[in-house]
DNA sequence: CGTCAATTGAGACACAGTCTCGACAAGCGG
DNA sequence: CCGCTTGTCGAGACTGTGTCTCAATTGACG
Protein backbone atom coordinates (compact mmCIF):
# COMPACT_ATOMS: atom_id res chain seq x y z
CA UNK A 1 0.00 0.00 0.00
CA UNK A 2 1.56 3.29 1.29
CA UNK A 3 5.70 3.02 1.65
CA UNK A 4 6.86 -0.72 1.08
CA UNK A 5 8.22 -1.49 4.85
CA UNK A 6 5.05 -0.23 6.45
CA UNK A 7 2.98 -2.77 4.74
CA UNK A 8 3.02 -5.88 6.53
CA UNK A 9 0.35 -8.02 4.60
CA UNK A 10 1.29 -11.11 4.65
CA UNK A 11 1.80 -12.48 1.42
CA UNK A 12 5.19 -14.85 0.35
CA UNK A 13 7.02 -11.90 -1.27
CA UNK A 14 6.56 -9.79 1.89
CA UNK A 15 7.56 -12.27 4.56
CA UNK A 16 10.25 -13.42 2.04
CA UNK A 17 12.00 -9.88 1.67
CA UNK A 18 11.27 -9.56 5.31
CA UNK A 19 13.17 -12.70 6.18
CA UNK A 20 16.00 -11.41 3.70
CA UNK A 21 15.94 -7.93 5.30
CA UNK A 22 17.00 -9.43 8.39
CA UNK A 23 20.40 -10.98 6.71
CA UNK A 24 18.87 -15.02 6.58
CA UNK A 25 19.40 -16.80 3.23
CA UNK A 26 16.45 -17.78 1.61
CA UNK A 27 16.43 -20.99 1.52
CA UNK A 28 13.61 -23.81 -0.12
CA UNK A 29 12.92 -24.94 3.60
CA UNK A 30 12.13 -21.30 4.40
CA UNK A 31 10.07 -20.41 1.41
CA UNK A 32 8.40 -23.61 1.65
CA UNK A 33 8.07 -22.86 5.76
CA UNK A 34 6.51 -19.65 4.71
CA UNK A 35 4.19 -21.20 2.26
CA UNK A 36 2.52 -23.62 5.22
CA UNK A 37 2.43 -21.07 7.66
CA UNK A 38 0.35 -18.76 4.76
CA UNK A 39 -2.07 -21.39 3.86
CA UNK A 40 -2.90 -21.77 7.97
CA UNK A 41 -5.63 -20.11 9.34
CA UNK A 42 -5.74 -19.21 12.68
CA UNK A 43 -3.80 -20.51 15.32
CA UNK A 44 -1.38 -23.47 15.12
CA UNK A 45 1.02 -25.27 16.68
CA UNK A 46 4.41 -27.08 15.74
CA UNK A 47 2.94 -30.20 14.90
CA UNK A 48 0.50 -28.85 12.56
CA UNK A 49 3.33 -27.23 10.58
CA UNK A 50 4.86 -30.84 10.21
CA UNK A 51 2.31 -32.87 9.85
CA UNK A 52 1.23 -30.34 6.67
CA UNK A 53 4.24 -30.89 5.63
CA UNK A 54 4.53 -34.52 5.51
CA UNK A 55 1.57 -34.48 3.82
CA UNK A 56 2.48 -32.20 0.98
CA UNK A 57 5.65 -34.45 1.05
CA UNK A 58 7.88 -32.15 1.54
CA UNK A 59 11.20 -32.80 3.12
CA UNK A 60 12.20 -30.26 6.06
CA UNK A 61 13.41 -31.50 9.43
CA UNK A 62 11.61 -31.05 12.33
CA UNK A 63 14.22 -28.49 13.96
CA UNK A 64 14.39 -26.17 10.82
CA UNK A 65 10.13 -25.50 11.39
CA UNK A 66 11.02 -25.16 15.11
CA UNK A 67 14.37 -22.65 14.12
CA UNK A 68 11.97 -20.46 11.41
CA UNK A 69 9.43 -20.45 13.58
CA UNK A 70 11.82 -18.84 15.97
CA UNK A 71 12.78 -16.38 13.41
CA UNK A 72 9.27 -15.25 12.19
CA UNK A 73 8.62 -14.51 15.64
CA UNK A 74 11.40 -12.40 15.68
CA UNK A 75 10.90 -10.73 12.91
CA UNK A 76 6.83 -9.98 14.24
CA UNK A 77 5.79 -12.31 11.16
CA UNK A 78 3.77 -14.27 13.89
CA UNK A 79 3.73 -14.79 17.92
CA UNK A 80 3.65 -17.10 20.04
CA UNK A 81 0.34 -17.32 22.41
CA UNK A 82 -0.52 -19.93 25.29
CA UNK A 83 -3.88 -21.67 24.59
CA UNK A 84 -6.33 -21.96 27.99
CA UNK A 85 -4.74 -25.59 28.06
CA UNK A 86 -1.01 -24.62 28.39
CA UNK A 87 0.01 -25.74 24.87
CA UNK A 88 1.56 -23.19 22.75
CA UNK A 89 0.47 -22.01 19.32
CA UNK A 90 1.22 -19.37 16.78
CA UNK A 91 -0.74 -16.99 14.81
CA UNK A 92 0.15 -14.79 12.19
CA UNK A 93 0.47 -10.69 12.78
CA UNK A 94 -1.32 -8.76 10.26
CA UNK A 95 0.31 -5.38 11.58
CA UNK A 96 3.09 -4.58 13.35
CA UNK A 97 1.67 -2.62 15.74
CA UNK A 98 0.97 -3.67 19.23
CA UNK A 99 -1.97 -5.64 19.40
CA UNK A 100 -3.46 -8.83 20.50
CA UNK A 101 -5.02 -11.84 19.87
CA UNK A 102 -8.51 -13.19 20.32
CA UNK A 103 -8.55 -16.51 19.82
CA UNK A 104 -11.95 -18.71 19.02
CA UNK A 105 -11.81 -21.63 21.31
CA UNK A 106 -13.96 -23.70 18.73
CA UNK A 107 -12.01 -23.77 15.49
CA UNK A 108 -8.28 -21.69 16.24
CA UNK A 109 -9.13 -19.08 14.04
CA UNK A 110 -7.85 -16.02 15.60
CA UNK A 111 -8.07 -12.02 14.92
CA UNK A 112 -6.03 -9.57 16.17
CA UNK A 113 -7.53 -6.93 18.10
CA UNK A 114 -6.07 -3.44 18.69
CA UNK A 115 -4.67 -2.66 21.63
CA UNK A 116 -7.42 -0.11 22.88
CA UNK A 117 -5.93 1.41 25.95
CA UNK A 118 -5.11 -1.24 27.61
CA UNK A 119 -1.58 -1.00 27.49
CA UNK A 120 -2.07 2.28 29.55
CA UNK A 121 -3.98 0.74 32.08
CA UNK A 122 -1.08 -2.07 32.70
CA UNK A 123 1.13 0.25 32.88
CA UNK A 124 -0.63 2.06 35.52
CA UNK A 125 -1.71 -1.36 37.11
CA UNK A 126 2.18 -2.16 37.19
CA UNK A 127 2.78 1.42 38.77
CA UNK A 128 0.98 1.39 41.32
CA UNK A 129 2.39 -2.06 42.94
CA UNK A 130 5.64 -0.13 42.59
CA UNK A 131 6.93 -2.94 38.73
CA UNK A 132 8.49 -0.92 36.23
CA UNK A 133 6.69 -2.96 33.19
CA UNK A 134 8.63 -4.59 30.89
CA UNK A 135 6.25 -6.86 28.96
CA UNK A 136 2.42 -7.61 29.26
CA UNK A 137 0.72 -10.39 27.39
CA UNK A 138 -3.11 -10.34 27.15
CA UNK A 139 -5.03 -13.36 25.28
CA UNK A 140 -8.48 -13.47 24.97
CA UNK A 141 -10.46 -16.66 24.08
CA UNK A 142 -14.01 -17.07 23.12
CA UNK A 143 -16.21 -18.20 20.57
CA UNK A 144 -15.86 -16.84 17.25
CA UNK A 145 -18.96 -15.04 14.92
CA UNK A 146 -19.33 -18.61 12.24
CA UNK A 147 -18.67 -20.71 15.54
CA UNK A 148 -21.62 -19.20 17.56
CA UNK A 149 -24.03 -20.09 14.71
CA UNK A 150 -22.70 -23.17 14.54
CA UNK A 151 -22.84 -23.85 18.08
CA UNK A 152 -26.29 -23.75 19.32
CA UNK A 153 -27.10 -27.85 18.89
CA UNK A 154 -24.05 -28.63 20.15
CA UNK B 1 -17.71 -18.12 48.93
CA UNK B 2 -20.32 -18.72 51.73
CA UNK B 3 -18.95 -17.88 55.65
CA UNK B 4 -16.64 -15.45 56.36
CA UNK B 5 -13.72 -17.29 57.39
CA UNK B 6 -13.29 -18.51 53.89
CA UNK B 7 -10.82 -15.62 54.05
CA UNK B 8 -8.04 -16.17 51.52
CA UNK B 9 -5.06 -16.17 53.23
CA UNK B 10 -2.62 -18.70 52.71
CA UNK B 11 -2.41 -20.88 56.05
CA UNK B 12 -1.74 -24.42 55.92
CA UNK B 13 -5.01 -24.94 57.85
CA UNK B 14 -7.07 -22.78 55.30
CA UNK B 15 -5.42 -24.75 52.23
CA UNK B 16 -5.76 -27.83 53.60
CA UNK B 17 -9.41 -27.11 55.00
CA UNK B 18 -10.23 -26.21 51.15
CA UNK B 19 -9.03 -29.39 49.72
CA UNK B 20 -11.02 -31.17 52.15
CA UNK B 21 -13.96 -29.54 51.56
CA UNK B 22 -13.89 -29.86 47.74
CA UNK B 23 -13.94 -33.24 48.35
CA UNK B 24 -10.28 -34.64 48.39
CA UNK B 25 -8.52 -36.58 51.26
CA UNK B 26 -5.61 -35.38 53.20
CA UNK B 27 -2.50 -37.39 52.80
CA UNK B 28 1.35 -36.56 54.08
CA UNK B 29 1.84 -35.90 50.51
CA UNK B 30 -0.81 -33.68 50.20
CA UNK B 31 0.13 -31.55 52.93
CA UNK B 32 3.62 -31.39 52.42
CA UNK B 33 3.03 -30.40 48.73
CA UNK B 34 0.92 -27.53 50.00
CA UNK B 35 3.78 -26.60 52.29
CA UNK B 36 6.38 -26.40 49.51
CA UNK B 37 3.86 -23.96 47.80
CA UNK B 38 3.84 -22.05 51.17
CA UNK B 39 7.33 -21.43 51.39
CA UNK B 40 7.77 -20.59 47.98
CA UNK B 41 7.80 -16.78 47.25
CA UNK B 42 6.73 -15.76 43.89
CA UNK B 43 6.35 -17.92 40.48
CA UNK B 44 7.42 -21.84 41.01
CA UNK B 45 7.62 -24.56 38.18
CA UNK B 46 7.04 -27.63 38.83
CA UNK B 47 11.04 -28.70 38.68
CA UNK B 48 11.60 -26.07 41.35
CA UNK B 49 9.00 -27.97 44.34
CA UNK B 50 10.22 -31.47 42.95
CA UNK B 51 14.09 -30.10 44.03
CA UNK B 52 12.62 -28.50 46.92
CA UNK B 53 11.41 -32.04 47.97
CA UNK B 54 14.41 -33.76 47.50
CA UNK B 55 16.53 -31.42 49.33
CA UNK B 56 13.86 -31.54 51.93
CA UNK B 57 13.98 -35.62 51.76
CA UNK B 58 10.54 -36.36 51.43
CA UNK B 59 9.04 -39.21 49.42
CA UNK B 60 6.96 -36.91 47.08
CA UNK B 61 6.24 -38.82 43.27
CA UNK B 62 6.74 -36.56 40.70
CA UNK B 63 3.39 -37.40 39.28
CA UNK B 64 2.01 -36.33 42.69
CA UNK B 65 3.07 -32.87 42.98
CA UNK B 66 1.59 -32.35 39.27
CA UNK B 67 -1.76 -33.71 40.47
CA UNK B 68 -1.85 -31.61 43.48
CA UNK B 69 -1.16 -28.92 41.35
CA UNK B 70 -4.10 -29.26 39.05
CA UNK B 71 -6.30 -30.17 42.25
CA UNK B 72 -4.98 -26.52 43.84
CA UNK B 73 -5.40 -24.80 40.44
CA UNK B 74 -8.64 -26.04 40.02
CA UNK B 75 -9.59 -24.71 43.56
CA UNK B 76 -8.14 -21.53 42.40
CA UNK B 77 -5.34 -21.62 45.35
CA UNK B 78 -2.77 -21.38 42.33
CA UNK B 79 -2.67 -19.98 38.91
CA UNK B 80 -1.19 -21.17 36.04
CA UNK B 81 0.84 -18.69 34.17
CA UNK B 82 3.01 -18.66 31.10
CA UNK B 83 6.22 -16.81 31.71
CA UNK B 84 7.76 -14.29 28.49
CA UNK B 85 10.43 -17.83 27.54
CA UNK B 86 7.09 -20.03 27.44
CA UNK B 87 8.06 -21.97 30.23
CA UNK B 88 5.12 -22.74 32.24
CA UNK B 89 4.70 -21.73 36.32
CA UNK B 90 2.50 -21.36 38.83
CA UNK B 91 1.60 -18.04 41.67
CA UNK B 92 -0.13 -18.17 44.57
CA UNK B 93 -3.54 -16.59 44.44
CA UNK B 94 -4.38 -14.81 47.81
CA UNK B 95 -7.33 -13.78 46.95
CA UNK B 96 -10.39 -15.20 44.35
CA UNK B 97 -11.49 -12.70 43.11
CA UNK B 98 -10.78 -11.92 39.53
CA UNK B 99 -7.22 -10.72 39.27
CA UNK B 100 -3.99 -10.71 37.30
CA UNK B 101 -0.12 -11.98 37.92
CA UNK B 102 2.58 -9.10 37.90
CA UNK B 103 5.87 -11.19 37.88
CA UNK B 104 9.17 -10.03 38.52
CA UNK B 105 11.00 -10.76 35.58
CA UNK B 106 14.54 -10.81 37.53
CA UNK B 107 13.47 -12.66 40.99
CA UNK B 108 10.11 -13.92 40.00
CA UNK B 109 8.78 -12.92 43.07
CA UNK B 110 4.74 -12.16 42.04
CA UNK B 111 1.94 -9.88 42.93
CA UNK B 112 -1.74 -9.69 42.36
CA UNK B 113 -3.10 -6.71 40.70
CA UNK B 114 -6.96 -5.99 40.91
CA UNK B 115 -8.70 -6.17 37.41
CA UNK B 116 -8.80 -2.66 37.41
CA UNK B 117 -11.56 -2.63 34.79
CA UNK B 118 -9.59 -4.66 31.85
CA UNK B 119 -12.40 -7.07 32.28
CA UNK B 120 -14.96 -4.65 30.72
CA UNK B 121 -12.87 -3.30 28.18
CA UNK B 122 -11.91 -7.25 27.18
CA UNK B 123 -14.89 -7.98 26.34
CA UNK B 124 -15.98 -4.66 24.60
CA UNK B 125 -12.96 -5.45 22.43
CA UNK B 126 -14.17 -8.81 21.80
CA UNK B 127 -17.08 -7.74 21.11
CA UNK B 128 -16.45 -5.90 18.41
CA UNK B 129 -14.85 -8.29 16.60
CA UNK B 130 -17.66 -10.23 16.92
CA UNK B 131 -16.59 -12.63 19.40
CA UNK B 132 -18.63 -13.79 22.56
CA UNK B 133 -15.43 -13.96 24.81
CA UNK B 134 -15.39 -17.03 27.26
CA UNK B 135 -11.90 -16.30 29.41
CA UNK B 136 -8.96 -13.95 28.79
CA UNK B 137 -5.51 -14.20 30.20
CA UNK B 138 -3.07 -11.03 30.78
CA UNK B 139 0.38 -11.76 32.08
CA UNK B 140 2.50 -8.85 33.44
CA UNK B 141 6.19 -8.94 33.40
CA UNK B 142 8.90 -6.47 35.18
CA UNK B 143 10.80 -5.62 37.56
CA UNK B 144 9.41 -5.39 41.01
CA UNK B 145 10.57 -2.73 43.79
CA UNK B 146 13.43 -4.35 44.98
CA UNK B 147 14.90 -5.47 42.53
CA UNK B 148 14.78 -2.24 40.92
CA UNK B 149 17.37 -0.63 43.82
CA UNK B 150 19.55 -3.80 43.12
CA UNK B 151 19.96 -3.56 39.26
CA UNK B 152 21.30 0.27 38.92
CA UNK B 153 24.64 -1.48 39.25
CA UNK B 154 24.27 -4.39 36.82
C1' DC C 1 32.31 -20.25 -11.22
C1' DG C 2 34.38 -20.71 -6.60
C1' DT C 3 34.46 -19.80 -1.86
C1' DC C 4 32.79 -19.94 2.66
C1' DA C 5 29.71 -19.43 6.19
C1' DA C 6 24.88 -20.04 7.04
C1' DT C 7 21.70 -23.51 6.90
C1' DT C 8 20.02 -28.00 6.47
C1' DG C 9 17.96 -32.85 7.93
C1' DA C 10 18.53 -36.65 10.87
C1' DG C 11 18.54 -38.32 14.95
C1' DA C 12 20.11 -38.17 19.75
C1' DC C 13 18.89 -35.76 23.62
C1' DA C 14 16.50 -33.14 27.54
C1' DC C 15 12.57 -32.31 29.79
C1' DA C 16 7.60 -31.58 31.14
C1' DG C 17 3.70 -33.76 31.91
C1' DT C 18 0.61 -38.09 31.68
C1' DC C 19 -0.64 -42.71 32.51
C1' DT C 20 -0.72 -47.27 34.59
C1' DC C 21 -0.53 -50.23 38.25
C1' DG C 22 -0.03 -52.68 42.51
C1' DA C 23 0.45 -51.09 47.29
C1' DC C 24 -1.25 -48.27 50.85
C1' DA C 25 -3.95 -45.59 54.00
C1' DA C 26 -7.79 -41.90 54.89
C1' DG C 27 -12.11 -41.68 56.36
C1' DC C 28 -16.18 -43.76 57.63
C1' DG C 29 -19.49 -46.97 59.58
C1' DG C 30 -19.80 -50.23 62.85
C1' DC D 1 -10.86 -49.40 68.17
C1' DC D 2 -11.25 -52.09 63.78
C1' DG D 3 -12.03 -53.37 59.26
C1' DC D 4 -13.53 -51.93 54.53
C1' DT D 5 -13.77 -49.27 50.59
C1' DT D 6 -11.86 -46.57 47.51
C1' DG D 7 -9.15 -42.49 46.73
C1' DT D 8 -4.45 -41.73 46.52
C1' DC D 9 0.26 -42.96 46.44
C1' DG D 10 5.15 -43.61 44.25
C1' DA D 11 7.72 -45.62 40.60
C1' DG D 12 8.68 -45.81 36.32
C1' DA D 13 7.22 -46.34 31.48
C1' DC D 14 5.59 -43.47 28.08
C1' DT D 15 4.45 -39.34 24.97
C1' DG D 16 5.21 -35.22 22.80
C1' DT D 17 7.62 -30.78 22.41
C1' DG D 18 11.50 -28.46 21.66
C1' DT D 19 16.89 -28.28 21.52
C1' DC D 20 21.36 -29.68 20.15
C1' DT D 21 25.07 -31.69 17.36
C1' DC D 22 27.18 -32.67 13.25
C1' DA D 23 28.41 -33.75 8.64
C1' DA D 24 26.62 -32.50 4.23
C1' DT D 25 24.62 -28.98 1.47
C1' DT D 26 23.66 -24.64 -0.60
C1' DG D 27 22.82 -19.59 -0.93
C1' DA D 28 24.97 -15.23 -1.70
C1' DC D 29 28.45 -12.60 -3.20
C1' DG D 30 32.44 -11.55 -5.56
Amino acid sequence: MQSPEADQSHSRATLTLAVSRAGFRITDARRAIIDLILTRDGAFDSSDLIADARRRKLVVGRATIFRMLDVLADLGAIERIDLPNGAHSYVRCLGSRHHHHLVCTNCQRSSDVEDGGIADLVVAMAQSAGYVLEHHRLELFGICPSCQGRSRDK
